[in-house]
RNA sequence: UGGGGAUUAGCCAAGCGGUAAGGCAACGGACUUUGACUCCGUCACUCCUAGGUUCGAAUCCUAGAUCCCCAG
């Protein structure tokens, strides 16, 4: 690994954040190699008891157990529910209601992963926590630097834009250098339990719902109708805007009218609860010229003037070509240089410098392309 | 209550005597540490109903039902 901050490893503790995958199970096995004095530590950071009785996490611990005295380290479990609902899932909750998109992995990373689970390691005694994240920490002139993972499919630095130097000081990413078929390959060398695990998806540590049934739970719905952005005309019904979000296709169930094509969500409007629609994808409506972001985080030195750079507004989307504005007040402009397609209020938009990840913010306000430059 | 046209899956819609295209929606799967997008797959033993002609009909004939248009 090329992370050099350890002269000698058996004098840094570790605590491994473990999920009870093969990613984080192959992060505390390389640390363990390497000579660290690794500790492994399940998260419980939500009651994930679904409808059908089935616990998730209960399997999970034990993977993680498993593992653990495969590998010969002591585990520990810690529970930050309360602390996941209060930082995490109120945010979640409150963006919903806002009628935005959040991306609460971002906002579990900043503030559980890197914030309470990293305060309590280091209370514990650890020296820098790790996870199986696949990113990687470099120290250069004296400034921590978030570098893209090396396996381009599964970089995860978008999730983890909003980190400070603070938090990056005090982070591992040891499979950051490694390509996903790689850690497999050592996961099943080393005989780990968890070597052919289904990669998880969906919100870390609440897994993968049914989303509509699932929100549907904390949150009122108010259906209301849906407008073709184009003609006005009503195309039927919504459960509530909060269900949808901008250029989401399915679950419209608009079908047979106009020119055929599929329908896409093009806008909400709060004040009159109603979902705008429009029929295909090249839609002007769809596209976007530029963004204001607010909660910007900088990774590195805080840029004072304009400047070129690339951007992603969506998980492992390819990086746009952009300009960015600062504004001032953890608050920045970006114009895209080429329109983009359903960027959306709340999720994130990320920078990049080559294969440094500069930090990012959450998408505020978007400027739609004008509809005479449509045709894209 | 005279004439003309229509009636094919949830919706649009090919088909014009030879044994039901396609699209949208829906559903399932793949992909994916957000939400989405995308991709792949499934989806009418039956063509408004009832008879008839034919080796064979969604396609022709007859009657009925419903809808639309033009005349009243």
């Amino acid at each position: 690994m090329n992370d050099n901050r350890f002269e000698d490893p058996s004098k840094v503790r570790v605590v491994v954040g473990m999920s009870g995958g093969v990613d984080s199970s192959v992060t505390a096995l390389l640390l363990k190699r390497q000579g660290f004095d690794v500790i492994g530590v399940f998260m419980k950071n939500w009651d994930d008891t679904d409808e059908n009785g089935v616990c998730t996490a209960e399997e999970d611990a034990e993977d993680v157990r498993r593992v653990c005295d495969q590998i010969g380290i002591p585990y520990y479990t810690v529970n930050f529910e309360e602390q996941y609902y209060d930082k995490v899932f109120e945010y979640f909750l409150e963006e919903y209601r806002r009628g935005r998109t959040p991306n609460p992995d971002v906002m579990c990373n900043r503030e559980i992963k890197f914030g309470e689970f990293l305060q309590k390691a280091l209370a514990l005694g650890a020296d820098v926590v790790a996870m199986g994240h696949y990113a990687r920490v470099e120290l250069r002139d004296g400034e921590y630097r978030l570098l893209r993972g090396a396996d381009p499919g599964k970089d995860q630095t978008y999730f983890l834009h909003q980190l400070d130097q603070a938090q990056l000081s005090r982070a591992m990413f040891p499979i950051g250098h490694l390509q996903k078929p790689e850690v497999r390959r050592i996961a099943e060398e080393a005989g780990l339990h968890t070597a052919k695990k289904k990669d998880s998806t969906g919100v870390c540590f609440i897994g993968e719902r049914n989303f509509k049934e699932f929100l549907s739970h904390y949150l009122p719905a108010k259906p209301g109708d849906m407008v073709d952005i184009a003609t006005g005309e009503v195309k039927g019904r919504h459960d509530g805007l909060m269900y949808y979000t901008l250029g989401q296709r399915q679950g419209l169930g608009i079908g047979g009218s106009g020119t055929g094509e599929p329908w896409f969500v093009a806008d909400k409007d709060l004040e009159r609860n109603v979902l705008y629609v429009v029929q295909g994808e090249g839609h002007h409506s769809l596209y976007s010229v530029g963004l204001t972001a607010t909660g910007v985080n900088w990774i590195g030195a805080q840029p004072c003037e304009p400047f070129r750079c690339t951007a992603k507004f969506r998980y492992r989307q390819p990086d746009q070509g952009v300009t960015v504005t600062p504004l001032g007040g953890g608050e920045c402009r970006v114009d895209f240089d080429q329109p983009q397609k359903a960027v959306t209020p709340g999720q994130a938009v990320v920078f990049y410098d080559g294969e440094a990840c500069l930090g990012g913010g959450t998408i505020d306000k978007i400027r739609k392309l004008e509809p005479s430059a449509a045709g894209v």
